[in-house]
RNA sequence: GCACCCGUAGCUCAGUUGGAUUAGAGCACCGGUCUACGAAACCGGGGGUCGUAGGUUCGAAUCCUACCGGGUGCGCCA
């Protein structure tokens, strides 16, 4: 249940009735503890509007209100706020009765376009953003009900392909698995090639065209070679417990038969000019240095498409094959005015419904501590599967210190855990929108809000309850919040399902994590105030039904993030 | 030149779409808590004219305008 629409829709009405015009309540946490659990801010606007005190406004709110079955009796403060207690009974039933998360939800199919590396070379911290902000938003939407279509726009196609095509020609079949083992590597040695042998790049180009004309070889090299690349992809995904699998495949090579569909449309609808012998799509609102209207191009002089055409083409296809309400773009921000011009020309071309959601969620850079983009010490990419390695590592050195008593399997699994939950976690609770500073020691500390400290929180739940000999899968308890931490507790036990919405409609996983650390903060605070194992009952189970609830939030919090946990660490 | 994003504590970041005469966390710094329901934790302290200057109003880190500073993008790569 969300607790705070629920107030908004309660408040709200009475605020409607008692001001005669539709107001919102503006429902949200309380600011400060004294405050109470949440707070509404609508009545001052609201009292503005149609000219009224807003303190009397607010008394004729509280009397319209019905609230009683959920709340304290509001209490009106400074200007005109409603401060909002919630009722010890209203905390134990909501979270005795666990409603789904899906409870009320609009539910809608949401395209979630994530991860979409380039097949030609190996996976870096470039696309590490895109992966795990993806992937954690298509869990959220999932857990609220919606249905999420993943889609993994993967580049497979494009003149790049040529060189790497030629060269994988040059190496007889025996060697082909060695060299393909390392594609960073392979894609230099190519590219070495073919800006040094002008015949390696004539033969470069011509692979292209034949592989562009359907020619048996070509293609069978070139399916060999995504096979092996995809093969690298999922190494990745497996070990960022990411959930892309060859189903959620649309690579880029899949749109091109409906490409020339894509230009006929727009030419029919008149939205096509030649320039330069470049077939364009010019929209007024967008302009380039001298002022003048800015291109999209659609197709080459050469007769060739580029990678407008194919997310048109996507855009058609998500609309009209998956049925989809609502499409969001992970992708980096360089890429804003490219998708930008992308919508505006569905939109004008009518591909897309009127109603149709097309969302770029844009995300900054990674930056290494000294601010400058994230790199090895030699200036070269860092690979992803480099980078889990010394997450893993620098983990593993954490968990050999502070506990080194486990065996050497439990120590590597946990190290694992910790390790790749550090970096998601890191990149996941800050604000997507801009660059962020990757620093190891910032994200492996147990202190602060980071992955270790919520596995950390989660963890020592389950010891207690292995203390107490306890089985948490069935153990219930009627919860009876009584003490200050006890309470603050349960209500925010209870906001799980309204930060879920708020991350599902915004688009920021980070919310989420916010929510956790508070989660876990608070816990903590009511851990240290109230002792649980050596409580009298019935104190002790309704405490125990706390931590039970507090452990499985945890749990799933992070789960929808994608991140795992241990019990112990 | 135009467009988008961003300037908040020494550092890394929040600030729930305009709310509460004390702008929050975590590092780092200073000082307290363990013969442990896990100290991998907790409690307290110092540290900010929210880039600058105006404006809008009961009320601004948040909205508007102009500057300053940083990042990114702007015709046949993706």
């Amino acid at each position: 249940m969300n607790v705070r629409a629920l107030l908004n829709k309660r408040i709200g009405a009475a605020l409607s009735q008692a001001s005669g015009a539709d107001s919102p309540a503006a429902v949200q946490p309380a600011s400060r503890p004294e405050f109470g659990d949440y707070q509404a801010n609508g009545i001052m606007g609201a009292a503005k509007r149609i000219g009224m005190n807003p303190r009397e406004l607010a008394a004729q709110v509280v009397a319209a209100a019905t609230v009683d079955d959920l709340a304290e009796p509001l209490e009106i403060a400074g200007p005109g706020f409603l401060n909002i207690t919630l009722q010890g009974s209203f905390i134990a039933t909501t979270l005795a009765a666990e409603a789904p998360l899906s409870a009320g939800i609009n539910r809608q199919t949401v395209v979630v376009d994530y991860s979409s590396p380039n097949l030609a070379k190996e996976m870096h911290v470039g696309h590490l953003r895109s992966t795990i902000i993806g992937d954690a938003m298509a869990r959220v939407l999932e857990a609220l009900g919606h249905t999420v279509i993943r889609q993994n726009h993967v580049g497979d196609w494009g003149t790049q392909f040529g060189m790497l095509l030629a060269h994988l020609h040059d190496v007889s079949d025996a060697d082909q698995s060695n060299e393909l083992a390392d594609l960073e590597v392979f894609y230099r040695a190519a590219k070495g090639r073919f800006d040094s042998q002008p015949e390696f790049a004539a033969r470069a180009r011509a692979a292209v065209v034949g592989l562009q004309s359907g020619d048996p070889d070509a293609q069978a090299q070139w399916q060999r070679f995504i096979d092996v690349s995809l093969a690298h992809c999922e190494e990745v995904y497996q070990r960022l417990g990411v959930a892309l699998s060859r189903t959620d495949l649309a690579p880029e090579s899949s749109y091109n038969d409906s490409l020339p569909t894509i230009v006929a449309t727009l030419e029919q609808q008149g939205l096509i000019e030649e320039s330069d012998g470049a077939l364009c799509v010019f929209l007024d609102q967008f302009t380039n240095k001298q002022g003048d209207p800015l291109p999209v191009i659609v197709r080459k002089s050469d007769g060739g498409y580029l990678y407008a055409t194919t997310d048109l083409a996507a855009i058609l296809y998500r609309t009209s094959s998956l049925n989809a309400d609502r499409v969001l773009y992970y992708t980096d921000a360089r890429q804003g005015l490219h998708f930008r011009q992308i919508f505006a020309v569905a939109s004008a071309a009518e591909l897309a419904p009127e109603g149709m959601l097309l969302e770029h969620h844009p995300f900054g850079a990674m930056l290494g501590a000294d601010g400058k983009p994230f790199q090895t010490r030699a200036g070269g990419v860092v690979r992803l599967t480099e980078l889990l390695d010394e997450a893993e590592t620098r983990a593993r050195q954490l968990v050999a210190e502070k506990n080194p008593d486990l065996d050497e399997a439990e120590q590597s699994e946990i190290a694992r855990v910790v390790g790749i939950g550090a970096v998601k976690y890191a990149d996941l609770s800050k604000n997507r929108t801009s660059d962020y500073v990757f620093d190891w020691d910032q994200m492996l500390s147990f202190e602060g809000n980071t992955a270790p400290y919520l596995q950390y929180a989660y963890s020592r739940i389950r010891s207690l309850f292995r203390r107490g000999d306890i089985d948490a899968d069935s153990f219930a308890a009627e919860i009876s919040p009584t003490e200050p931490q006890e309470h603050k507790l349960g209500v925010a036990l209870l906001r799980l399902p309204e930060v879920l919405e708020q991350v599902a409609a915004e688009g920021f996983p980070h919310y989420l994590c916010a929510y956790l650390y508070e989660l876990a903060t608070t816990f903590t605070q009511f851990y240290e105030a109230c002792p649980v194992l050596s409580a009298d009952e019935p104190v002790r189970s309704s405490r125990l039904a706390l931590c039970n609830h507090t452990a499985r939030t945890l749990k799933r919090g992070l789960g929808l993030l994608g991140i795992e946990t241990v019990e112990r660490m």
